[in-house]
DNA sequence: TAGAAACCTGACATTAACGTCAGAGGCAGG
DNA sequence: CCTGCCTCTGACGTTAATGTCAGGTTTCTA
């Protein structure tokens, strides 16, 4: 498939799609013009390029993981990497579980104030 | 205390603090001199700030957000602001949970093929 | 009362993952 | 062959939260 399906498959657009090419995590076979073409696997490779990117991993970290994420192979330092990565999401979703915490008592104490029929202006602080 | 004491106690940098009140996440009173000073619950103030940031919010939104995340206290539209972030939080959530899934799969393959006694190259795809 | 250290404002630099535009070539239908 | 849509490369624009530097003032310390 050319990129504009492959955009529209993977809802990536089309810029995207080039950027990754760039940063070596898509390759493509190029027909005698130099139009780009796209095996089926590319659809899975994008997702999973998406995925990593959801997770805060960069371009250069996800180049490094990208050839064993598809394998389940990895070098030692890529396993590292990979434990490292892991740690950091780990952390991350700690943080996020204390934000929505808090973010819940703050909605539960106005949703109370409201409830209660007495609707105050915010005040300042 | 000066703007030093805080950074520190904060972890937060000196810019960075100077940009909080750029943006009207953070006030202090200034000294004859035009120097900021702060008092106490400016160190929970930039943590919490910290925390939305962390959470993906940005500034504008907490902004927003903040007075009344001191008192528990909101208007309407503050509330729905709220639930909206908290449900991107929630996504986030979620999709930090599948990767770190992910993540556990390709590790766990990676660590038996050493175990294995079998260290293979990472190879091509 | 120096001189160092901390502070001030203002402004330009940075990074990542794209968006967007320009100018040109490629491809399928009518 | 023409039209319209897709694709190409190259390059500059964007956004957010800072980093960094310059040039000047203030505050602490010896």
């Amino acid at each position: 498939m050319r990129i504009g399906e492959l955009a529209e498959r993977t809802g990536v657009s089309v810029r995207a799609l080039r950027y990754y090419e760039e940063q070596g995590l898509l390759t493509a076979e190029r027909s005698e013009s130099g139009q780009r073409h796209y095996g089926d696997t590319a659809v899975d490779r994008v997702r999973m390029i998406q995925q990593l990117y959801a997770a805060g991993i960069s371009s250069a970290s996800i180049l490094e993981m990208l050839p064993c994420m598809v394998t389940g192979l990895a070098t030692p330092e890529v396993l590292a990497k990979l434990h490292g990565h892991r740690s950091s999401v780990v952390k991350q979703l700690d943080e996020l579980r204390e934000t929505l915490l808090r973010l819940d008592t703050v909605i539960a104490g106005a949703s109370a104030t409201f409830e209660s029929g007495v609707p105050k202006p915010c005040p300042h602080v």
